[in-house]
DNA sequence: TAGCATAATTGTAATGATTATAAATAACAT
DNA sequence: ATGTTATTTATAATCATTACAATTATGCTA
């Protein structure tokens, strides 16, 4: 059905030895089945999915599963800080349970996002702007390595 | 009503001897009352106004004007290159006639927007990751200038 | 272990931004 | 002028997200 694991290289980074339950507990987080299901999504596909892929994945074996318990979750572990949120999606927001600082990329053909390092501020007007900075979205936009092999969007 | 025409001094790069109908024309958009009166509002006011705020300031000096023409206009400059969308606001879409790449920050307190230079990329993992890249969004978001000063948000 | 308090989940309805549609109006060319 | 095409408009539809209120689960105390 669904084979949204894609990786490039900089996916591998976060290592995946940390449980979704660790992981909650981690920031404070009291572990639920759905809140587990959903930090478990996210910790093993890496493909930065929105609320529905989430709850399209989650549903069939947890069939009680609500949209909304989805949005609550996400919402909560935003606000504890386990995920961070990707608005490089005109469309709806995506997830991201690795909240280290790095760049993605959104193919605009298949539509899919990937991980990229973060590029190096070496302009310091930033600095001297007198602006406190807490967090530096980059959201790069092209085509995919696969997309560009010429295979049309299906 | 509404004093939205923050600067600071990255926004002053963009030089506004241009005028709307010359912006228009040089993206081979035919210019119309609407067109025309869109543009012109982006190019004076550099908020990066929202459709809502563009209808806003719009509506009382155009009482025909209808928010699904700032909708159709603002999709059409999208189109022919003559503005970006920006989604570093997580709630809507944000317009700027400035299309050279440039850096955003969105102040969490005010919610204002503000024009930042771009950073450089130094990293080339990027180049040799098979990846076309066409765009390259920075979003900062932080706490500006004069939120910084302690002004609650009113 | 029963009973109570609190937290979490759920379904439904509401909101709000954006788009679809189709009619009305304006611009344009013959 | 008149017909053709482009543009604008109002209304309805869509879709992601949130509000809300009821239900269920969890944890604590006696």
């Amino acid at each position: 059905m669904h084979s949204l694991n894609i990786c490039n290289d900089y996916n591998i980074r976060m290592k995946r030895e940390i449980t979704a339950f660790d992981q909650l507990i981690a920031h404070n987080i009291r572990p639920s089945v759905q809140r587990l299901a959903v930090m478990d999504y996210l910790l093993t596909y890496r493909s930065h999915p929105s609320v529905e892929e989430i709850y399209n994945a989650l549903h069939p074996t947890i069939p009680t599963l609500s949209k909304t318990t989805i949005y609550n979750t996400l919402n909560l572990f935003l606000e504890y800080g386990a995920v961070q949120a990707l608005t490089i999606d005109e469309k709806q927001v995506r997830y991201d349970a690795d909240c280290a600082e790095h760049a993605h990329f959104r193919c605009s053909k298949c539509n899919k996002l990937f991980d990229f390092p973060q590029p190096e501020f070496t302009e310091d007007k930033i600095v001297s702007s007198g602006f406190k900075i807490d967090k530096c979205h980059v959201y790069l936009t092209g085509i995919c390595d696969v997309c560009q092999l010429g295979r049309p969007l299906e």
